[in-house]
DNA sequence: AAATAATCGAGACGGTACGTCCTGTCTTTGG
DNA sequence: CCAAAGACAGGACGTACCGTCTCGATTATTT
């Protein structure tokens, strides 16, 4: 019935929850009696949830990318210049970046739902059919560059160093300078000072 | 003496590169057993070795700091202008990549020696100081931004889905057009595009 | 409760039983892991009952004694004559024998816990404070020699080169002959036989 | 050449001299490591005289068998009466006990070899023979008998309790009453107390 | 006396058992 | 009927010892 299922996915929240604070703190080290404790429960009931360590992490991947992706459709990247759109997503991702990170840091990872890469690869698809991207690179390289961008940012967060808002900004100015179709800056300077 | 170490350390790297290769293949699951197998050695060897895996693992995050860090000193960053000392960087840290993502991936990671760190902080400052470098960013922050772009670089080769030069070339680029103190493209388009 | 305390001291018991056995087959040699899975049982429950292999041996060598001294209550040491005790010891303890030398065998070994020691000493103590035993000998000093001669028929009994009723038979008979204050047989003839 | 050998074996001698006392120190938990440099010798030395762990055990038992047949022949056993014969035999194993009872405490053993088992053997039979023993009792039977009143014996020297001159008397009295032909002593008394 | 051979210590190596810890499965007990 | 508790098999980890081996260095032997 849908108190149960509520009540089921309540728990399973609590858990992941949970799993994320531990493996935040103690690392991969983190045991899963560890994690079950911290949200007070048993291990049983753990694995009750889910069956593998793995499915747990993949599962708390999951809530990260669901998050992400309602980020993402909230940001409507289709109805936006290219530029805007980058903006948007920067800002959703490094914002929703300290579990994203946790991820990354692991081995497992990778489950970026198809409700966050699609969309990505479809703006970066238009920007290269409209012209507002430079021609020669793959939209699956851009995707990789724009992710390794971002994951740099969030690290810089990491310490404290700087806000949210300015590693998005720095991620978006940087990356849009980098890609745009715009008269190409005169960095032949690097090919003429070595010839 | 002088070649008892020898063997010593040849031993040692054998080790070390054959656990690169297991746990590139294997993941963080590779036993120490199937490492020591690999490199045609006992189990107990290893340990002679190595006092921990997380030793193991640390030494080999050494080496590939000390392999990065020889390619950092030949490169001559402070000889050439920042456009070429940013192309040799690329090309030179993604060649290292394959043991460097292996560790990125593991939870001990992040030795990067001073001496790989210093000379690229250097670099940056420079940079900044003689204007070749757009203000606004902090070195620390570029080099995050750097790292991370060159970090995405190693995962788009994961796949050999492109070459070793390309993603070089592409961090190059992206990243010389992004940050270079010429005369900014006129991304405003964003903001008039919001009014 | 009850129920779990019984199982668990099942299990403790199968276990040792299962020692006992693979013990006197492999001799020392035999390995956790074989005594474990001849007691349908994995290595790690195996440590969970017993923290050391020392430990094990040691329960082992508890249950042995207990047995005896079983045996030995059930024997009424202080209400016969000495002689019938002694041959009640006799029987009592060769018949528990094959526990006993396999511990014996061991280097750990001497748990004889009191409940065995004790009511034989304190029937070599009557027995000489009551004149049915020739005087000269401390108690100690002929439990010694009393062990060691039930030591000696359980050894005979191995090779199954004679039953245990023969063997205790043998211990009594000449035991009793061998410490009776009756008169003494006429063995002065060793001395007559050095002068 | 006959010196080196003379070395070889006066090396292999300190060796099993050093070997017997960390044994008799330390149980059978003491390293061939710990043998070896108690016999001021390396650990690959030890190897080079004993294959085996319990080759040198065996080489061990072999000195106390050699050191216990020396006893034996000088003892004249067949020359003498038979009480005179058991009274030399106690002396004289009780007097090379240590070794003996190190060996026993040990799972190896049963090295004892014919030199010193046949001499005995023969005494108990001569003794049946000539009616100086009471029939009844096979000689191998007496022989575990007496060698297990020895065992008790040397046992209750081993807390420093007694000498070894009282402990040997004990032995020939005990075991000397115990098996003489002459007049049983009328331990009937047994049954009848039984009534 | 010099060259050659034997023997030594030192210590690395492969292998294996030990005792510990964690995972994933199962059963038992109580709310 | 489901959660908590916890026992279980399995397997990896790090440690210690065994028996094998190779290396120089120190002796003895031989020429």
């Amino acid at each position: 019935m849908g108190k149960g299922e509520a009540l089921r996915d309540r728990t399973a929240e609590a858990i992941i929850e949970s799993a994320a604070a531990v493996l935040a703190e103690r690392g991969d080290a983190a045991s899963m009696e560890e994690i079950a404790n911290a949200a007070g429960v048993g291990r049983a009931t753990l694995y009750r949830y889910f069956a593998n360590r793995t499915e747990m992490l993949s599962a708390m991947a999951d809530v990260g990318a669901r998050e992400l992706a309602d980020r993402i459709r909230e940001a409507d990247l289709q109805t936006v210049p290219f530029e805007e759109a980058i903006a948007r997503l920067a800002r959703g991702i490094i914002a929703t970046g300290s579990k994203y990170i946790a991820l990354g840091t692991d081995g497992t990872r990778r489950t970026d739902s198809a409700e966050v890469i699609e969309p990505i690869r479809a703006l970066f698809g238009r920007a290269i059919a409209d012209g507002s991207l430079r021609r020669g690179h793959s939209p699956d390289l851009l995707m990789s560059l724009f992710s390794g961008l971002i994951r740099g940012a969030i690290e810089a967060t990491r310490g404290h160093r700087l806000g949210i808002e300015e590693a998005a900004s720095a991620v978006t100015d940087l990356f849009l300078r980098g890609v745009s179709a715009e008269p190409s800056p005169p960095r032949a300077k690097q090919e003429r000072s070595a010839r």
